[in-house]
DNA sequence: GACCCTCTGTGACCACGATCACGCCACCGC
DNA sequence: GCGGTGGCGTGATCGTGGTCACAGAGGGTC
């Protein structure tokens, strides 16, 4: 009977292609530690040596401006990970990583991981279909911040965590403030215009999680772009 | 002696961590092909199944909506390559590459490709430092567009440019519409403050090249983020 | 030289969305 | 019960920057 930490790592992407042999081997290398809600885990431009998997709770990836605006690049769950950048090219941290709620994360430490991925191929290439995948997506980001305004950056957030879950409700609560910070706009134009597509019937509100009522519609408003 | 296509991609840094026999052996599979400016190299959502490098001429990656909008991604010269996420994750194209001048670019297919980084962890090294590479940079864009006005995202552009080739010349001739493009803003908004940055004696320029004359106040402008 | 085409400068106008300033509700701990 | 706290709804105001509409400048070709 494999390890619990062992048997979490084996339902992770990052880990899934691998033998049962070696995802102990990582099990084995990995240190668990917990952050409280609000807690920074790490921080923009420190030097960086360890790779995180998100075991429970969420994280946020952040940057944050000097006046204290910030924009969230990123939205982590359980089975996540983050990190790696600063492991593959020695370079500082590119963002900050606070605690959503309180988490529990599993901790790689830079010398122990790269002797494996240089070991096993499979690694290297489940990191390379990762960092593809985020590529993708960033570069979406920055097609919707130009290309798209605000509500119809909402219905593209929307529809993407929607189909995250591959499920019509959204389980994890977004406030607004949160939802404002990673489209880019302000608080109070996220409620103005939610409020205008539960009136619209295009989705419905249940405390505080959104379910997708009228999916083609959202699908409609998302698409600015061709 | 060895022929000139090696000889160019041994100056790649995808490649520049590979033996002389190795290169010779991509050099092999590799075919070129020449675009005309303005030609469409490759179109969104198109299956994919090449590598391109650019051995001459300058390429742009580009997000376009219903109405003509665009967005540009990236602008690639001499040495730089795209097309690798396709070949990674099997995924359909994320968005258009147009030439802008007449290009001369080297094709890799696919499986020729694969086989070779297969066997050679080093290329997958390589192509992981260069995603990496390029996520920071897409996620610090998304950061411009949030946190910074125009200018100083267009502040952000020059330093960027500059930085890229070592020197505060930019050598590419760059037209404000491109710029604007890039930036995600108007053209007659770059005009106005690309005149202002001028004025203030903060940049020069010399037949549509940018010259970066006090990059003390340039970086202070870009740096409404910490 | 005349013509064209692309790029740039500039004014006028307008709208999207940020900001400010509230009041309200829900939920919590005491 | 009561206060505190965090999230939400909504109006009013204002500014950045987009759009429209030109005029002018610079290079290319004949």
């Amino acid at each position: 009977m494999p390890a619990p930490t062992a048997d979490f790592l084996s339902t992770v992407p990052l880990f899934r292609s691998l033998g049962q042999a070696e995802v102990a081997a990582f099990a084995q290398m990995a240190r668990e530690k917990s952050y409280p809600k609000g807690s920074v885990i790490l921080f923009e431009d420190d030097p960086g040596d360890s790779l995180f998997v998100v075991r429970d709770g969420r994280v946020k990836v952040v940057l944050v401006a000097e006046d204290g605006r910030e924009v969230i690049l990123g939205i982590l769950g359980v089975g996540e990970h983050f990190g790696e950048l600063s492991l593959i090219d020695d370079q500082p941290r590119s963002a900050h990583v606070v605690a959503m709620e309180e988490s529990s994360l599993l901790v790689l430490r830079r010398e122990d991981f790269r002797r494996r991925v240089e070991q096993n191929p499979a690694v290297a290439w489940a990191l390379l279909i990762e960092l593809s995948r985020r590529l993708r997506r960033a570069d979406d980001k920055i097609g919707s911040l130009v290309l798209l305004d605000v509500p119809g950056r909402i219905a593209r957030m929307i529809l993407d965590a929607a189909t995250d879950g591959g499920n019509e409700l959204i389980e994890k609560p977004l406030t607004h403030q949160t939802i404002a910070n990673v489209i880019g706009a302000s608080r109070e134009t996220v409620s103005r215009a939610m409020r205008e597509f539960v009136e619209a019937g295009w989705i419905g509100m249940e405390r505080r999680r959104i379910r997708v009522v009228d999916r083609p519609a959202l699908e409609k408003r998302a698409q600015q772009r061709v």
